[in-house]
DNA sequence: CGTATGACGAGCC
DNA sequence: AGGCTCGCCATAC
């Protein structure tokens, strides 16, 4: 990933590092709170870059089926469904969670103000515009 | 600068 | 519910 990655990626990196444990949140949740509606797949692609010296939850960011979406980590050790099973998370038979149980429910205002700066307030996204 | 590529998502069958 | 199509957006080439 370019060294200049220093804003979006940054951003979203630090959103995700604020989903407490057994809590998860959805690719485009994370988009919006990122400042990029319809954004879900850049996250993805965020993540997916992801360097290994970071210390980021990655695991916590679930597709909005409340599926993983990696596919590649049938790994029962390292995998991301055991990563969140460990946390103690539960998965049905289908292989989804619960988004009502474990969904989590976003940055609060000091939060937001926090990566976004003071004076702006959450925005209620219909994520419609243009 | 155009095209391809996803760890996505909403809408339609 | 499950599968498909299309739209989206930042990156890579």
């Amino acid at each position: 990933m370019p060294a200049d990655d220093r804003s979006l990626f940054r951003r979203i990196y630090w959103i995700v590092q604020h989903i407490p444990p057994r809590k998860v949140a959805t690719y485009g949740q994370v988009a919006r709170l990122a400042g990029i509606p319809r954004g879900a797949r850049t996250v993805g692609w965020a993540l997916h870059s992801l360097p290994d010296d970071l210390e980021v939850p990655w695991q916590r960011v679930i597709n909005a089926q409340g599926r993983v979406s990696t596919g590649w980590d049938d790994d029962p050790s390292t995998g991301q469904r055991a990563l969140l099973e460990a946390e103690g998370i539960v998965f049905d038979k289908q292989g989804r969670l619960d988004l009502k149980v474990y969904g989590w429910a976003g940055l609060d205002m000091a939060e937001w103000q926090e990566l976004h700066g003071a004076g702006t307030g959450i925005p209620d996204l219909p994520a419609r515009p243009k």
